[in-house]
RNA sequence: GACCAGUUAGCUCAGUUGGUAGAGCAUCUCCCUUUUAAGGAGAGGGUCCUGGGUUCGAGCCCCAGACUGGUCACCA
C-alpha cells in the first residue's frame, strides 16, 4: 500500500504517542456529560463540562490555541491554553501532545469550563484532554467563512458516495438529509400506528417474484435446491395477511430490481405498502393526503417544499383528475369508448412512439406518460387507469374498461400508487393469464409468473380492501430537494473500485533483467538497450519500479546506475 | 445501450503553439496567550486515471480501455 506523506506523518505520530505511553485507542469509556448543542443551549459561565468529538480545526497562537470540536450535534469552540492544561513545570502535554501529535480528525475527550471570548463566542476552556482515537487519514476538509461560504468543498460525487463516512463528517447538510429521512419513516409509522394499523414483515426471498413487473435478482437455496428471488414487491404477501384477518397491515419494504441505474433508480430501494380492509380507493386518497401533510410537517415543519425550480405544497386536499380527462385536456383526444386501433392511430398522430406489441392499456399509458404526466407539479391524483395495465386492481364500479386505481403525481413523478384491491379470485386468475399472454406477445412489462398460492388465498375470501404503495426514496427526495436518489441513500450502489495491478508488463520486463544481474547493479543506458522497449514503455517502466521502491537510480561519476533496493 | 463532459498534490482547482508540473487550503519547521476562512516566515509533497501510438520531446495531439457525472433510451 502506497501511503501519502501526510499518512506517513500520522503513523509516525502514532508511534511517538505510544513512546510517551499514551494509548491512541484506549478502551476505557469516556464520561461525556454534554453535547456541543447542550453546551450552547444551557450555557453558564464557569460551568464544568465533559465533551468529546473530533478535532475539526485549529488556530494555534504559540502557547494558546482555539480549536473546534465536532460531535453528533454540531461544533463547539474549545480553547487550549498551555498553563491551564499544564499547571506544573512540565509543559509537554500542550507543547508536544496537543501541538505536535494531535491532528484534525482525531477524536478527543475534553474536561473544561465554559467562558465567552472577547468576540463573544461560547467556548470551552480546556482543563484536561484525552486522546480517544487517532485518525490516520486526513479528512477532505472544507472551510467555511463567516458568511457561510464554503471553500474546498468535498464535492466529487464518486468520492462522496464511495466514502460516505467521510462525506458525513465534513458535509453537515448531508447528515441533515438522512436525519430527515429517518424523521419521515418515524412520522409515517406513527401515523399508521395511531390509525390502528399493524406493522409486519414479509419474505424478502420469494419463490415467485410477484406484485409488480420487473426483472428480479435470482439466487439459489442450497438445501432446498430451488431458485429464490429477491422481492420486487411485497404486495401479494400483505394481501395474504388481510385474508388472514388483519384490518390494516403495512411494511417498509426493501425491494430489489435488476434493472438500469440512474438518477432516480437504485437496484435496491424502499417502498412502503399499506393495506386496509373495508376501504376503497376514494377513502385511500383522503387518507394519503392526510398522511403526506402530516409527514411533511414532521420532516420540515411546513407543508411546503421546494424541489428544483418548483414550490410544492403537501397540504390536503389534492386535485383529482381521471386519466381520460387528463389525456383529453392535454391532447384534445378522448379515449373513452375507443378501440385499440383508434388509440394506436391517435398515439401515432400525437407523435408518441408505439409498436404492435402494445395493448390498449399500454398505449394509453404511453400517451399519458408522454403528454400529460410531466404537467402535474402540485400533488395531484390521476385516477381510473385502464384495466389492462393494472392486473391486481378491482374493476371500476362504473366502467368495466377501467380500474379503481390512482397514482399521486408530484413534479411530474409518481410517488404513490393505490387500488381498490381486486378480491375476486376468478377475475384475478383471468387477469394473471392475460398477463401471461401479453408477456408471450413481447410486452416486457407483463408479469410472467402466476402465484397460485396467492390465488388460493383469495379463494378463501379477502374482504374489500384498499392498498397503497409509496416510493419512500422519491418522497424524501421531494422533501429534501434532492434530484438524485444517491443523495438520499447512505450507500448507493456503485461499480466496485478497480484493484491496482502489482506490476505492469514493462516493469516486470525490466525488473527481470535487473534481478538476474550478479551484483544487482547496471548502467542505465545498458539496461535500457537490454530491455529493448520503446522509449515511452521504458520510461514508464523504470519510473514505475522506482515508485514501487524496487529499484533506484544512482548518479555517480561513471554515469547513471540502476540497482535493486 | 447511445451521446456529451470530467479524471493533475490529502481536498478544491489552474495549466499558454507540445519544451524542467502550479495556486489556495491541508502537511512539516520556526514565531505568536481571546482567535474564528487567524496571522507572519520557510520547506516538503505528483503513477497528470490506465495502456498503446505520433514526436527529439506528451498533462496537452491520436487510438483503445476504466471509472464518475449529465442527457436520452429503458423502467407498473
Amino acid at each position: 500500500m502506497q501511503l501519502s506523506e501526510q499518512e506517513l506523518v500520522r503513523r509516525d505520530k502514532l508511534a511517538k504517542l505510544r513512546a510517551l505511553d499514551i494509548n491512541p485507542y484506549p478502551a476505557d469509556l469516556f464520561p461525556v456529560d454534554h453535547t456541543s448543542k447542550q453546551v450552547k443551549d444551557k450555557f453558564e459561565d464557569g460551568k464544568k463540562v465533559i465533551i468529546a468529538g473530533r478535532l475539526m480545526s485549529r488556530r494555534i497562537q504559540g502557547s494558546a490555541s482555539f480549536a473546534e470540536l465536532q460531535d453528533s450535534a454540531g461544533r463547539i469552540q474549545v480553547y487550549f491554553n498551555r498553563d491551564e492544561i499544564c499547571t506544573g513545570e512540565d509543559k509537554s502535554k500542550y507543547n508536544d501532545v496537543y501541538k505536535k501529535l494531535l491532528d484534525i480528525g482525531d477524536f478527543i475527550g475534553i474536561e473544561g469550563e465554559l467562558f465567552t471570548t472577547k468576540v463573544g463566542e461560547k467556548t470551552v476552556m480546556v482543563k484536561d484532554f484525552t486522546l480517544l482515537s487517532k485518525a490516520l487519514k486526513p479528512l477532505p476538509l472544507p472551510k467555511t467563512d463567516g458568511e457561510g461560504n464554503t471553500f474546498d468543498e468535498f464535492n466529487d460525487p464518486e468520492m462522496r458516495y464511495r466514502q460516505r463516512y467521510a462525506d458525513l463528517v465534513v458535509n453537515p447538510n448531508v447528515k441533515e438529509v438522512f436525519i430527515k429521512r429517518t424523521k419521515l419513516f418515524n412520522a409515517m409509522r406513527e401515523f399508521f400506528n395511531n390509525s390502528g394499523y399493524f406493522e409486519v414483515e414479509t419474505p424478502i426471498l420469494q419463490p415467485i417474484p410477484g406484485g409488480a413487473a420487473a426483472r428480479p435478482f435470482i439466487t439459489h437455496h442450497n438445501s432446498l435446491d430451488i431458485p429464490l428471488y429477491m422481492r420486487i414487491a411485497n404486495e401479494l404477501y400483505l394481501k395474504r395477511l388481510i385474508v388472514g384477518g388483519f384490518d390494516g397491515v403495512y411494511e417498509f419494504s426493501k425491494n430489489f430490481r435488476n434493472e438500469g441505474m440512474d438518477r432516480t433508480h437504485n437496484p435496491e430501494f424502499t417502498a412502503m405498502e399499506i393495506y386496509v380492509s373495508y376501504k376503497d380507493y376514494n377513502w385511500m386518497m383522503e387518507f394519503c393526503e392526510r398522511l403526506l401533510e402530516h409527514c411533511a410537517m414532521a420532516v420540515n415543519g411546513t407543508t411546503e417544499a421546494t424541489f428544483g425550480e418548483h414550490k410544492i405544497d403537501f397540504k390536503a386536499p389534492y386535485a383529482r383528475v381521471t386519466m381520460a380527462d387528463s389525456i383529453k385536456h392535454f391532447t384534445g383526444f378522448d379515449i373513452t369508448g375507443k378501440t385499440e386501433a383508434e388509440i394506436r392511430q391517435a398515439a401515432k398522430d400525437l407523435g408518441v412512439e408505439v409498436d404492435d406489441t402494445m395493448g390498449k392499456g399500454k398505449l394509453i399509458d404511453e400517451i399519458f406518460g408522454e403528454k400529460c404526466e410531466g404537467n402535474y407539479i402540485q400533488p395531484t391524483y390521476i385516477t381510473d387507469y385502464p384495466k389492462e395495465m393494472s392486473p391486481l386492481c378491482k374493476e371500476h364500479r362504473d366502467n368495466p374498461e377501467l380500474t379503481e386505481r390512482f397514482e399521486l403525481m408530484v413534479c411530474g413523478k409518481e410517488i404513490a400508487n393505490a387500488y381498490s384491491e381486486l378480491n375476486d379470485p376468478i377475475d384475478q386468475r383471468e387477469r394473471f393469464e392475460h398477463q401471461l399472454k401479453l408477456a408471450a406477445k413481447g410486452d416486457d412489462e407483463a408479469t410472467e409468473f402466476i402465484d397460485y398460492d396467492f390465488l388460493r388465498a383469495l379463494e378463501y375470501g379477502m374482504p374489500p380492501t384498499s392498498g397503497m404503495g409509496i416510493g419512500m426514496d422519491r418522497l424524501i427526495m421531494f422533501l429534501t430537494n434532492n434530484q438524485s436518489i444517491q443523495e438520499v441513500l447512505f450507500f448507493p450502489q456503485m461499480r466496485p473500485e478497480k484493484k491496482k495491478v502489482d506490476l505492469s508488463d514493462n516493469e516486470k520486463a525490466i525488473f527481470d533483467i535487473v534481478q538476474k544481474l550478479p551484483d544487482g547493479r547496471i548502467l542505465l543506458i545498458e539496461l535500457k538497450s537490454k530491455a529493448g522497449l520503446s522509449n515511452k514503455a521504458w520510461d514508464k517502466g523504470i519510473k514505475g519500479l522506482g515508485k514501487h521502491g524496487l529499484t533506484k537510480v544512482e548518479k555517480t561519476d561513471d554515469g547513471l546506475f540502476v540497482e535493486i533496493v
